[in-house]
DNA sequence: TATGAATGAGTGTTCATTCAT
DNA sequence: AATGAATGAACACTCATTCAT
């Protein structure tokens, strides 16, 4: 029950937004009544907590995981970038309500989300900073600012992208790799 | 009067957003009434469409104007990149409005600050492709997709760039028209 | 001006009812601003007002030269039987409002009104009560109830009858007089 | 608590009107809250469609029955006179609100509501027709008419008479059942 | 005569939340 | 684990009225 309100309401946050949706809208769709979604969340913040704690956690483990997996710099870059982009297709729209609700989490939330997000963003920085450093990447990048630009590309495409239409999310995520890729990687 | 409204109005909705936004709370940053705001717009939904407005229109005569001023592709893509980053600081808030409450318009009217957005992304897709055509960009991009990737990180940095900070608009701006011309110029 | 505004405001009031409409509605079909319509009125109290005394005080005029011309109870009652119908078609709608708003005067204001339908009703009231007098009418009937009973056919009219449909107002007039004497008149 | 909104709002909106009768008008009669009239209404006009559904309905049934189980036309008309005389006292202030909002209502829940009105006129219609044909009435009385004439009668009652005072409910019934078989019985 | 701008009280309605059952 | 009824604060919006110009 819990996981089926939570599946319904980040469709319905998706469409239009957690402030105008209702729990009376999340509930109907599930047949249910009020009484029982607070059974299981003590308030519509808490809702949109777990949204944002399920999403950011895994992607954070799964990003750890590639990050003492894979070998060359290039190589970590590279799947984390497709690890974002073929999310759109596998975690579908939560995504968008992750990079659009914080706003509306308690203060001390969103700064547990913001910390977690800050790590996500560190880890692709360092990869980075590792990458100038060993001469696989340009010496004269940012990381910090080469990180918020690799994001940009990945995160707004939660905003067009769609996975179902003529393009798939594999082939986009080879034409982001190879774009960034041949801003970032040193000549030979 | 309407002018203020809406000055004071977009600083809100970037705080707490369009709907978590009421009416009261923008005139009572003004110490005017409710009764006021009706007089001067009929809607709430007014107001998010004249700064809708305001917004895409500044920037697609700008754009224009770039098209039609500067030469080589490469500089046209110089310059809109530019356009857009600087803006954050000039236009100030506006532009997270801008990419957020879109849904919270009318159907009819996000139709038209839709087609809109799409008219700005169109002459920059069209500026790619003509550097691809004349040999100025790399043959292997895809026109449409890197549009998006540059739309993503010129975007992006109204979320999380802040102009008061160690970095001017100016180098932001420096380095993402670099990291782009490393992504899509053709080697010498 | 101030007639078109009484005039104006007179078909509004009937088709959505004076509390339904707003001085903005009255002002709008005119063209003119609400500040026009408080230089003639100083309330929209009194602009019903205007209207309910209009309309009553033609109507009593009439009624008393009726009373005062013909000779029988008999043709007072005919002719008081067919102002009131004929007016249907010559008054228009305003009779439909006479009869419904009156709750929206001040009680002052409602009691002058009150007052006047007071005289209309106790002048036919008479007419009753003379001809049962003089042996036109009925020993059985009660002026009172039976004065009741001709209203409610005549102001019921002003409900459902259109002059422009199968029947004039002089026809129905004439049904009615005739219906009204059938149930009136001392057998010969 | 429904039927308590119901029953508390029938009382205001005979006294101030529907439009001037505002939901915290209803609910602090009841020293309950709105929030809580939303919950068994969707909306003001529901309560007004109730309120209409429910007096036209029992009126509709009722007279159902008088027309099938009365004998002779005369004895049908008198008996539908009585019924809508005597339900002044009964049904109470409730016919007054009835004849008076029906504009407020959606053109649909209008629609459903003259609809029914309309069958409860062409009953006393065919009333009319059947007793015309049989010779029981008058062969020159036109039944459309003659039945706006009598609903004029009992209708207008509503609006002036009050069952506390010196004539009961069954005396004006008698009077008016007197009055009106006076004007269409035929002669013997 | 008329306007345009503003007011402030009020309207119908929504909604997150509570709680006895 | 879930319901039905209720709350109360907030919301977008309306409107009769005022008044300087």
């Amino acid at each position: 029950m819990k996981n089926e309100l939570i599946k319904h309401s980040i469709d319905l946050f998706v469409e239009k937004g957690y402030s105008a949706t209702s729990i009376k809208d999340i509930v109907d769709t599930l047949g249910v009544t009020k009484g029982s979604f607070y059974y299981h969340f003590t308030s519509k913040e808490e809702l949109l907590m777990d949204i944002h704690l399920q999403y950011i956690d895994e992607l954070l483990s799964r990003q750890k995981r590639i990050v003492e997996t894979e070998k060359t710099s290039r190589d970590k870059l590279v799947k984390i970038v497709e690890l974002v982009i073929r999310d759109i297709e596998k975690q579908g729209p939560i995504g968008r309500v992750y990079y659009r609700e914080i706003r509306h989490l308690t203060p001390e939330n969103a700064a547990i989300i913001r910390q977690k997000r800050g790590e996500f963003r560190d880890n692709i920085e360092q990869v980075m900073a590792e990458g100038i450093e060993n001469g696989e990447f340009r010496k004269e990048l940012q990381p910090k600012m080469i990180t918020f630009a690799i994001l940009g590309i990945t995160n707004w495409s939660y905003q067009w992208f769609n996975p179902q239409g003529e393009l798939s999310v594999g082939e986009l995520a080879d034409m982001y790799t190879d774009f960034i890729l041949n801003g970032v990687l040193a000549e030979k």
